[in-house]
DNA sequence: CTACACCTTGGAGTTAACTCCAAGGTCAAG
DNA sequence: CTTGACCTTGGAGTTAACTCCAAGGTGTAG
Protein backbone atom coordinates (compact mmCIF):
# COMPACT_ATOMS: atom_id res chain seq x y z
CA UNK A 1 0.00 0.00 0.00
CA UNK A 2 3.42 2.11 0.06
CA UNK A 3 3.17 5.07 -2.84
CA UNK A 4 5.39 3.52 -5.15
CA UNK A 5 7.88 6.11 -6.84
CA UNK A 6 6.19 7.60 -9.57
CA UNK A 7 7.59 7.18 -13.39
CA UNK A 8 7.51 10.09 -15.82
CA UNK A 9 8.33 10.01 -19.55
CA UNK A 10 10.33 13.13 -20.96
CA UNK A 11 7.38 14.95 -21.94
CA UNK A 12 5.88 14.71 -18.69
CA UNK A 13 9.12 15.69 -16.45
CA UNK A 14 9.63 18.70 -18.52
CA UNK A 15 5.71 19.78 -17.71
CA UNK A 16 6.40 19.17 -14.28
CA UNK A 17 9.88 21.27 -14.72
CA UNK A 18 8.30 23.54 -17.04
CA UNK A 19 11.37 23.15 -19.38
CA UNK A 20 11.14 21.61 -22.64
CA UNK A 21 12.13 18.05 -23.38
CA UNK A 22 14.99 19.17 -25.94
CA UNK A 23 16.25 21.07 -22.88
CA UNK A 24 15.82 17.76 -20.88
CA UNK A 25 17.77 16.03 -23.19
CA UNK A 26 20.30 18.95 -24.26
CA UNK A 27 21.51 18.65 -20.04
CA UNK A 28 21.80 14.66 -20.63
CA UNK A 29 24.08 15.84 -23.74
CA UNK A 30 26.34 17.49 -21.45
CA UNK A 31 26.35 15.30 -18.62
CA UNK A 32 24.51 17.63 -16.03
CA UNK A 33 21.83 14.96 -15.81
CA UNK A 34 22.88 11.49 -15.44
CA UNK A 35 20.78 9.09 -17.92
CA UNK A 36 18.46 7.67 -17.07
CA UNK A 37 16.78 4.28 -17.32
CA UNK A 38 14.93 3.46 -20.45
CA UNK A 39 11.47 1.44 -20.93
CA UNK A 40 11.75 -1.38 -23.43
CA UNK A 41 11.09 0.86 -26.28
CA UNK A 42 13.82 2.83 -25.26
CA UNK A 43 11.65 5.64 -24.14
CA UNK A 44 13.75 7.58 -21.05
CA UNK A 45 12.51 7.16 -17.65
CA UNK A 46 12.47 9.44 -15.12
CA UNK A 47 11.22 10.20 -11.36
CA UNK A 48 10.51 12.74 -8.56
CA UNK A 49 14.23 13.16 -8.23
CA UNK A 50 14.86 14.58 -11.74
CA UNK A 51 11.92 17.28 -11.01
CA UNK A 52 14.07 17.79 -7.49
CA UNK A 53 16.99 18.01 -9.92
CA UNK A 54 15.61 20.05 -12.53
CA UNK A 55 14.57 22.25 -10.07
CA UNK A 56 17.71 23.03 -8.17
CA UNK A 57 19.29 23.82 -11.48
CA UNK A 58 17.01 26.53 -12.37
CA UNK A 59 17.57 27.57 -8.80
CA UNK A 60 20.83 27.47 -9.47
CA UNK A 61 20.70 29.34 -12.87
CA UNK A 62 18.34 32.32 -11.18
CA UNK A 63 21.04 33.30 -8.53
CA UNK A 64 23.64 33.11 -11.73
CA UNK A 65 25.71 29.92 -11.93
CA UNK A 66 25.93 28.95 -15.46
CA UNK A 67 24.95 25.08 -16.20
CA UNK A 68 28.88 24.89 -15.62
CA UNK A 69 29.40 25.71 -12.35
CA UNK A 70 26.14 23.72 -11.60
CA UNK A 71 27.55 21.03 -13.14
CA UNK A 72 30.91 21.21 -10.94
CA UNK A 73 28.80 21.69 -7.71
CA UNK A 74 26.66 19.12 -8.46
CA UNK A 75 30.03 16.62 -9.30
CA UNK A 76 31.18 17.99 -6.40
CA UNK A 77 28.28 16.38 -4.11
CA UNK A 78 28.16 13.38 -5.93
CA UNK A 79 31.65 12.42 -5.21
CA UNK A 80 31.25 14.36 -1.20
CA UNK A 81 34.95 14.68 -0.96
CA UNK A 82 36.99 16.89 -3.11
CA UNK A 83 38.99 19.83 -1.07
CA UNK A 84 36.70 21.19 1.46
CA UNK A 85 39.02 24.43 1.65
CA UNK A 86 38.12 25.35 -2.17
CA UNK A 87 34.63 24.74 -1.62
CA UNK A 88 34.64 27.63 1.34
CA UNK A 89 36.67 29.72 -0.79
CA UNK A 90 34.40 29.27 -3.96
CA UNK A 91 31.18 30.01 -1.00
CA UNK A 92 33.31 33.37 -0.12
CA UNK A 93 33.75 34.48 -3.14
CA UNK A 94 30.30 33.75 -4.15
CA UNK A 95 28.84 35.52 -1.40
CA UNK A 96 31.11 39.06 -2.01
CA UNK A 97 29.40 38.91 -5.41
CA UNK A 98 25.94 38.27 -3.76
CA UNK A 99 26.51 40.86 -1.74
CA UNK A 100 27.19 43.10 -5.21
CA UNK A 101 24.35 42.33 -6.79
CA UNK A 102 22.19 42.98 -3.75
CA UNK A 103 22.98 46.26 -3.26
CA UNK A 104 22.63 47.03 -6.98
CA UNK A 105 19.22 45.86 -7.42
CA UNK A 106 18.25 47.18 -3.89
CA UNK A 107 18.96 50.54 -5.10
CA UNK A 108 17.34 49.93 -8.52
CA UNK A 109 14.65 48.34 -6.30
CA UNK A 110 14.11 51.52 -4.43
CA UNK A 111 14.30 54.16 -7.00
CA UNK A 112 12.18 52.36 -9.42
CA UNK A 113 9.59 52.47 -6.53
CA UNK A 114 10.03 56.27 -6.52
CA UNK A 115 9.87 56.98 -9.29
CA UNK A 116 6.70 54.77 -10.04
CA UNK A 117 4.91 56.09 -7.19
CA UNK A 118 5.69 59.90 -8.33
CA UNK A 119 5.12 59.36 -12.49
CA UNK A 120 1.98 57.90 -11.14
CA UNK A 121 0.90 60.78 -8.99
CA UNK A 122 1.55 63.24 -11.79
CA UNK A 123 0.36 60.97 -14.88
CA UNK A 124 -1.79 63.79 -16.71
CA UNK A 125 1.36 65.91 -17.06
CA UNK A 126 2.76 65.67 -20.67
CA UNK A 127 6.25 65.31 -19.29
CA UNK A 128 7.44 62.04 -20.38
CA UNK A 129 8.87 59.99 -17.83
CA UNK A 130 11.65 58.01 -19.97
CA UNK A 131 13.99 60.26 -18.95
CA UNK A 132 13.92 60.38 -15.91
CA UNK A 133 13.69 56.26 -16.43
CA UNK A 134 17.13 56.78 -17.41
CA UNK A 135 18.68 58.74 -14.71
CA UNK A 136 17.32 56.28 -12.37
CA UNK A 137 19.49 53.83 -13.90
CA UNK A 138 22.51 56.02 -14.67
CA UNK A 139 22.40 56.67 -10.71
CA UNK A 140 23.06 53.40 -10.00
CA UNK A 141 26.42 53.05 -7.87
CA UNK A 142 28.47 50.36 -10.18
CA UNK A 143 30.38 47.81 -7.67
CA UNK A 144 33.79 47.52 -8.97
CA UNK A 145 33.88 45.01 -11.72
CA UNK A 146 33.43 41.98 -9.76
CA UNK A 147 37.15 40.86 -9.91
CA UNK A 148 40.61 43.34 -10.71
CA UNK A 149 41.59 40.52 -12.60
CA UNK A 150 39.46 39.96 -15.50
CA UNK A 151 41.39 36.66 -16.59
CA UNK A 152 40.60 34.67 -13.02
CA UNK A 153 37.15 33.03 -13.70
CA UNK A 154 34.74 34.43 -11.43
CA UNK A 155 31.79 32.59 -10.41
CA UNK A 156 28.96 34.56 -11.34
CA UNK B 1 41.53 78.75 -18.89
CA UNK B 2 38.61 76.56 -19.41
CA UNK B 3 39.46 72.73 -19.21
CA UNK B 4 38.72 71.27 -22.65
CA UNK B 5 36.82 68.46 -23.88
CA UNK B 6 39.02 65.44 -23.41
CA UNK B 7 39.61 63.66 -26.69
CA UNK B 8 39.79 59.74 -27.06
CA UNK B 9 41.01 57.23 -29.36
CA UNK B 10 39.04 53.85 -29.52
CA UNK B 11 42.29 52.29 -27.31
CA UNK B 12 41.78 54.84 -24.80
CA UNK B 13 38.12 55.10 -24.41
CA UNK B 14 38.60 51.17 -24.06
CA UNK B 15 40.59 51.53 -21.24
CA UNK B 16 38.84 54.46 -19.58
CA UNK B 17 35.65 52.11 -19.77
CA UNK B 18 36.97 49.37 -18.42
CA UNK B 19 35.80 46.92 -22.37
CA UNK B 20 37.77 46.12 -24.97
CA UNK B 21 38.21 48.12 -28.22
CA UNK B 22 36.24 45.23 -29.79
CA UNK B 23 33.59 45.31 -28.05
CA UNK B 24 32.61 49.23 -28.75
CA UNK B 25 33.39 48.69 -32.18
CA UNK B 26 30.00 46.39 -31.56
CA UNK B 27 28.41 48.52 -30.08
CA UNK B 28 28.62 50.85 -32.72
CA UNK B 29 27.54 48.20 -35.17
CA UNK B 30 24.25 47.39 -33.44
CA UNK B 31 23.73 51.04 -32.93
CA UNK B 32 24.28 50.95 -28.83
CA UNK B 33 26.92 53.72 -29.44
CA UNK B 34 26.14 56.49 -32.32
CA UNK B 35 28.86 56.82 -34.94
CA UNK B 36 31.61 58.94 -33.37
CA UNK B 37 33.57 61.64 -34.65
CA UNK B 38 36.64 60.58 -37.32
CA UNK B 39 39.76 62.65 -37.44
CA UNK B 40 41.41 63.16 -40.85
CA UNK B 41 42.66 59.66 -41.10
CA UNK B 42 39.33 58.34 -39.99
CA UNK B 43 40.41 57.24 -36.63
CA UNK B 44 37.21 57.01 -34.22
CA UNK B 45 37.24 60.29 -31.76
CA UNK B 46 35.40 60.07 -28.37
CA UNK B 47 34.53 62.60 -25.47
CA UNK B 48 33.86 61.85 -21.32
CA UNK B 49 30.16 61.04 -22.81
CA UNK B 50 30.75 58.04 -24.07
CA UNK B 51 33.05 56.74 -21.26
CA UNK B 52 29.38 57.67 -19.07
CA UNK B 53 27.32 56.12 -21.82
CA UNK B 54 29.86 53.13 -21.89
CA UNK B 55 29.21 53.11 -17.94
CA UNK B 56 25.65 53.30 -18.22
CA UNK B 57 25.30 50.21 -20.48
CA UNK B 58 27.44 48.16 -18.03
CA UNK B 59 25.12 49.34 -15.10
CA UNK B 60 22.17 48.44 -16.87
CA UNK B 61 23.80 44.87 -17.86
CA UNK B 62 24.53 44.63 -14.31
CA UNK B 63 21.23 44.12 -13.55
CA UNK B 64 19.42 42.42 -16.03
CA UNK B 65 19.04 44.23 -19.32
CA UNK B 66 19.98 42.74 -22.23
CA UNK B 67 21.54 45.07 -25.00
CA UNK B 68 18.47 45.71 -26.83
CA UNK B 69 16.30 46.63 -23.52
CA UNK B 70 18.99 48.96 -22.88
CA UNK B 71 18.83 50.48 -26.71
CA UNK B 72 15.91 50.67 -26.56
CA UNK B 73 15.65 52.55 -22.97
CA UNK B 74 18.24 54.43 -24.29
CA UNK B 75 16.18 55.65 -27.89
CA UNK B 76 13.60 56.33 -25.24
CA UNK B 77 15.65 58.95 -23.68
CA UNK B 78 16.80 60.35 -27.19
CA UNK B 79 13.14 61.13 -28.56
CA UNK B 80 12.27 61.91 -24.99
CA UNK B 81 8.72 61.22 -26.25
CA UNK B 82 7.05 57.68 -26.58
CA UNK B 83 4.04 56.73 -24.44
CA UNK B 84 4.52 56.93 -20.82
CA UNK B 85 2.43 54.46 -19.97
CA UNK B 86 4.32 51.83 -21.29
CA UNK B 87 7.26 52.90 -19.52
CA UNK B 88 5.74 53.38 -16.37
CA UNK B 89 4.38 49.22 -16.99
CA UNK B 90 8.09 48.72 -18.16
CA UNK B 91 9.47 50.29 -14.94
CA UNK B 92 6.94 48.27 -12.44
CA UNK B 93 7.28 44.40 -14.57
CA UNK B 94 10.78 45.10 -13.44
CA UNK B 95 10.11 46.42 -9.93
CA UNK B 96 8.52 43.01 -9.19
CA UNK B 97 11.15 40.91 -10.99
CA UNK B 98 14.24 42.90 -8.68
CA UNK B 99 12.02 42.46 -5.76
CA UNK B 100 12.34 38.33 -7.00
CA UNK B 101 16.03 38.48 -7.67
CA UNK B 102 16.57 40.46 -4.87
CA UNK B 103 14.42 37.89 -2.11
CA UNK B 104 16.31 34.88 -3.85
CA UNK B 105 19.59 36.32 -3.61
CA UNK B 106 19.21 37.36 -0.27
CA UNK B 107 18.23 33.99 1.15
CA UNK B 108 20.95 32.77 -0.66
CA UNK B 109 23.40 35.27 0.98
CA UNK B 110 22.35 34.65 4.34
CA UNK B 111 22.54 30.72 4.12
CA UNK B 112 26.39 31.01 2.95
CA UNK B 113 27.35 33.45 5.49
CA UNK B 114 25.68 31.26 7.96
CA UNK B 115 27.44 28.19 6.50
CA UNK B 116 30.67 29.59 5.56
CA UNK B 117 30.81 30.81 9.99
CA UNK B 118 30.15 26.82 10.41
CA UNK B 119 32.43 25.61 8.35
CA UNK B 120 34.94 27.42 9.57
CA UNK B 121 34.59 26.86 13.10
CA UNK B 122 34.78 22.94 12.51
CA UNK B 123 37.37 22.99 9.76
CA UNK B 124 39.11 20.09 11.44
CA UNK B 125 36.39 18.10 10.83
CA UNK B 126 36.90 15.66 7.86
CA UNK B 127 33.81 15.52 6.82
CA UNK B 128 33.50 17.87 3.55
CA UNK B 129 31.43 21.47 3.36
CA UNK B 130 30.42 20.57 -0.28
CA UNK B 131 26.91 18.05 0.48
CA UNK B 132 25.80 21.05 2.97
CA UNK B 133 26.73 23.57 0.15
CA UNK B 134 24.76 21.96 -2.45
CA UNK B 135 21.21 21.80 0.76
CA UNK B 136 22.14 25.66 0.67
CA UNK B 137 20.92 26.24 -2.93
CA UNK B 138 18.56 23.37 -2.56
CA UNK B 139 16.58 25.25 0.33
CA UNK B 140 16.27 28.38 -1.98
CA UNK B 141 12.91 29.29 -2.32
CA UNK B 142 12.51 29.75 -6.20
CA UNK B 143 10.12 32.43 -7.27
CA UNK B 144 6.92 31.40 -9.52
CA UNK B 145 9.09 31.55 -13.10
CA UNK B 146 8.80 34.74 -13.78
CA UNK B 147 6.00 35.15 -15.42
CA UNK B 148 3.04 32.45 -16.34
CA UNK B 149 3.31 33.35 -19.95
CA UNK B 150 6.79 32.16 -21.31
CA UNK B 151 6.07 33.33 -24.53
CA UNK B 152 5.66 37.18 -23.49
CA UNK B 153 9.11 38.78 -23.49
CA UNK B 154 10.66 39.01 -19.85
CA UNK B 155 12.51 42.37 -19.16
CA UNK B 156 14.69 40.46 -16.56
C1' DC C 1 63.29 57.35 -41.53
C1' DT C 2 62.26 53.27 -39.43
C1' DA C 3 60.16 50.66 -35.78
C1' DC C 4 56.27 49.81 -33.43
C1' DA C 5 52.05 50.51 -31.29
C1' DC C 6 48.17 52.31 -32.64
C1' DC C 7 44.02 52.70 -35.95
C1' DT C 8 40.76 51.06 -40.08
C1' DT C 9 37.40 47.48 -42.43
C1' DG C 10 34.40 43.43 -43.47
C1' DG C 11 33.70 39.30 -42.19
C1' DA C 12 34.36 34.99 -39.75
C1' DG C 13 34.67 32.44 -35.38
C1' DT C 14 33.33 31.54 -30.44
C1' DT C 15 30.60 30.42 -26.33
C1' DA C 16 26.56 29.36 -23.72
C1' DA C 17 22.33 27.67 -23.72
C1' DC C 18 19.27 26.27 -26.03
C1' DT C 19 15.99 24.99 -30.15
C1' DC C 20 14.73 22.75 -34.24
C1' DC C 21 14.68 19.12 -37.77
C1' DA C 22 14.06 14.77 -40.38
C1' DA C 23 13.31 10.20 -40.38
C1' DG C 24 11.59 6.91 -37.93
C1' DG C 25 9.63 3.79 -33.75
C1' DT C 26 5.54 3.25 -30.03
C1' DC C 27 1.05 3.06 -28.33
C1' DA C 28 -3.78 3.94 -26.99
C1' DA C 29 -8.32 5.41 -28.81
C1' DG C 30 -11.85 4.86 -32.09
C1' DC D 1 -5.68 -0.89 -38.37
C1' DT D 2 -5.15 3.84 -38.93
C1' DT D 3 -4.59 8.33 -36.72
C1' DG D 4 -2.31 11.25 -33.72
C1' DA D 5 0.35 12.21 -29.87
C1' DC D 6 4.03 10.63 -27.96
C1' DC D 7 9.08 8.97 -28.09
C1' DT D 8 14.03 8.11 -30.41
C1' DT D 9 18.62 9.88 -32.74
C1' DG D 10 22.41 12.76 -34.72
C1' DG D 11 23.17 16.79 -36.23
C1' DA D 12 22.31 21.49 -37.69
C1' DG D 13 20.59 26.16 -36.62
C1' DT D 14 19.80 30.20 -33.46
C1' DT D 15 20.64 34.08 -30.33
C1' DA D 16 23.27 37.20 -27.60
C1' DA D 17 27.31 39.19 -26.87
C1' DC D 18 31.25 39.29 -27.95
C1' DT D 19 36.14 38.19 -30.01
C1' DC D 20 39.39 37.53 -33.52
C1' DC D 21 41.57 38.04 -38.08
C1' DA D 22 43.99 39.75 -42.23
C1' DA D 23 45.42 43.31 -44.84
C1' DG D 24 46.46 47.67 -44.68
C1' DG D 25 46.93 52.91 -43.12
C1' DT D 26 48.81 56.34 -39.15
C1' DG D 27 51.81 58.61 -35.99
C1' DT D 28 55.47 59.34 -32.87
C1' DA D 29 59.90 58.15 -30.34
C1' DG D 30 64.60 57.55 -31.10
Amino acid sequence: MEAKEKQLFIGQLAIEAGVRTDTIRYYERISLLPPPGRNNSGYRIYNLDSVTRLAFIQKAQVVGFSLEEIKDVLDLRETGKLPCDSVIQMAESQLVDVEKKLSTLSTLRDRLKMNIRHWKRQHSTDACAAAQFCNLIEEIEIPTPTNGNRDQKSLF
